[in-house]
RNA sequence: GGCCCCAUCGUCUAGCCUGGUCUAGGACACCUCCCUUUCACGGAGGUAACGAGGGUUCGAAUCCCUCUGGGGUCACCA
């Protein structure tokens, strides 16, 4: 069935409540966007809380922040309010959690049960298990079918014996063809459909029931969802058409998966550190990780979850690095909003002709679902940092600065209050072309926050080779420390600590003592005052690290190294 | 297991619908070299794929069949 363009188009993204947008999500929340408003669209966020053992109070739609960050608005839905003061959502089409449409569904589920298109089915768990035992017994895939009417006596039994119905859907035995624009059309078979339940015991819809009613009164005309739902679409269909709806179109979206080819999950987190647990054989949670308690609950069963702040403080830890899974987990790494767009729809979505670096803008005007990939992606994180790399390289200096500042505000405040105006400046300026993520200016350079005396200098094999430790030249000419501590009253004598005198003492020395080679004497500064090998270009560092702190930091470190000789 | 879907470099993919221009293109990764005060950036090269087998055709990555492999689904979860 082709796309009738003429209509615009209605998408939807309704996922169960959640404070975490997952990656997959993020995707599938970015095609349906895409899809409606590069058509003059409409975009609507519906909220699937209809199993009430999954909480759904406020903290349920924290993933709205993250769609938001992505710079992905809906135009009907949850109302939210976003940092600009812009509030998002609202609309004519009623609640939008359908916990709050219960009514709504009651209804219609009335109108198939007069109808004879639905019935009243008292089976309880174990009958129905038992029926599942024998149908697996003799190698069938168990199908629940109509098991004859309940005379009004049974009925009133049943009510005695405190039994509640379910209701569930007469559906029609017939071969169901679903449409979809993105793998093409399929037939399932007359019979595969079983009479699903559509009324929970307690009252609530079934997803396949909500999702059908909702679609039809909110004018949902594309449904654009993971492919997981592919086989459920014929249920709906089928219901569809009992209640007289018109059928929307249909595309389903291939999951994302690990490198490892098992499917991204939340749980990957807690998998890392099951894994690091487990080699480490810990038996106790490592001091001031987690509570002794949550750490019992959680090695004792392998589907419990850590919350965040806890799985942080055990990767810390335990030293390991836990996967990005959430959109929030990568923008905590620094990565930019934009680039994950980007990326996201360059898994399972390609504009063709080469092109791989577009905006969200871009993607609205092409997106296409004749172009959707078929296949599941693997979702490469080593490709998503080059792409944030070379954004990042390539913002104006200012922007870089400006986001970094507000990336810093939300995740790395001690930095902001230890440095200055002027040194956050230069910072950055020193950092943007080596940093491939927002956070990297931060992270690589924690030698900035500790105390003089604080300062660690590692025992590497880089370090006592630049400082030429264990190993002096055959020659008799000087070692790095050599040069350190000689250079290091050259530069407490400098008029004033700015990059070009310093560097140009150090060349001057370096003409003089080690053939011009200015390499052999940048080292050992650099490894004076961030106890490394590594550092921003080292005339910017002495000056983030400031005078006094430089010489002191010097100072301890010839002392540390000439206690390793 | 039943049913449905899918299959191009290690990875994301272009090409497939409308067979020849494909000795299969791009990107990330990897390897080599260059640049270099560290790290990173950058520059120049390079390795690398049509899952297998049958057809159809003058000709197949492109069309058909079989096999193999992968995924999804079979809940009073969504």
């Amino acid at each position: 069935m082709p796309t009738d363009t003429t209509i615009p188009p209605v998408t939807r993204f309704a996922p169960s409540p959640s404070g975490h947008l997952h990656v997959g999500g993020a995707r599938t929340a970015l095609f349906c966007w895409a899809f409606a408003k590069g058509r003059g669209g409409k975009f609507l966020i519906r909220i699937e809380d209809t199993d009430q053992k999954r909480s759904s109070d406020a903290a349920s739609v924290g993933f709205l922040k993250d769609l938001d960050w992505l710079g992905i608005r809906w135009d009907e839905g949850p109302e939210y309010t976003a940092p600009d003061g812009t509030v998002v959502g609202g609309g004519p089409n009623g609640s939008y959690f359908q916990s709050e449409r219960l009514e709504i569904y009651a209804r219609y589920t009335e109108k198939l049960l007069v109808e004879g298109k639905a019935y009243e089915a008292w089976d309880s768990q174990d009958e129905l298990e038992a029926m599942r035992k024998e149908a697996a017994a003799r190698k069938e895939a168990f199908r629940y079918r109509f098991r004859g009417e309940v005379t009004p006596d049974q009925r009133a039994r049943y009510i005695a014996e405190g039994r509640v119905p379910v209701v569930r859907f007469r559906s029609p035995q017939a071969a169901v063809t679903i449409n979809d624009e993105v793998l093409g059309d399929a037939t399932l078979p007359a019979g595969e459909v079983d009479d699903f339940v559509i009324r929970k015991k307690d009252g609530f819809p079934t997803y396949h029931f909500a999702v059908v009613v909702d679609d039809e009164l909110m004018g949902v005309t594309h449904v654009l969802r993971a492919q997981e739902h592919f086989t459920n679409t014929a249920k709906h269909i089928l219901l569809q058409d009992a209640l007289g709806f018109r059928r929307p179109t249909y595309g389903h979206l291939s999951i994302i998966k690990n490198p490892d080819d098992s499917k991204m999950s939340k749980r990957d987190k807690d998998k890392v550190l099951r894994k690091a647990v487990k080699e480490k054989a810990l038996t106790a949670p490592p001091a001031g990780t987690v509570t002794a308690e949550e750490w019992s609950r959680w090695i004792g069963d392998d589907n419990v979850q850590l919350d965040l702040d806890g799985a942080i403080r055990l990767a810390e830890a335990l030293k390991v690095t836990l996967p990005e899974i959430n959109v929030d987990d990568f923008r905590r790494s620094g990565y930019l909003p934009e680039v994950i767009c980007n990326f996201l729809a360059l898994n399972g979505w390609s504009p063709g002709h080469d092109i791989e670096k577009f905006d969200n803008a871009f993607l609205k005007e092409r997106f296409s679902l004749d172009r959707v990939m078929k296949t599941p992606a693997k979702f490469d994180r080593v490709k998503l940092l080059a792409f944030n790399t070379d954004a990042i390289t390539g913002m104006p200096p200012d922007d870089f600065a400006r986001r970094c500042h507000a990336h810093a505000v939300q995740y790395r405040p001690d930095y902001l209050a230890k440095l200055g105006d002027a040194n956050f400046a230069l910072l950055m300026k020193a950092c943007q072309e080596r940093s491939k993520t927002l956070d990297d200016p931060f992270r690589s350079n924690g030698f900035l926050l500790v105390a003089d005396e604080a300062l660690a200098f590692s025992d590497d094999k880089n370090v006592r080779k630049a400082l030429g430790i264990g190993a002096a030249p055959a020659d008799g000419s000087k070692t790095g420390l050599d040069h350190l501590r000689t250079l290091r009253g050259v530069l407490a004598g400098l008029p004033e600590w700015t990059q070009p005198a310093l560097e140009g003492a150090a060349n001057a020395y370096a003409v003089e003592h080690a053939q011009g080679k200015i390499g052999s004497v940048a080292q050992p500064l650099r490894i004076g005052v961030s106890g490394g090998t590594v550092s921003p270009p080292i005339w910017d560092t002495l000056v983030l690290v400031g005078r006094d702190s430089a010489l002191r930091r010097i100072d301890r470190c010839v002392q540390w190294a000439e206690g390793l000789k």
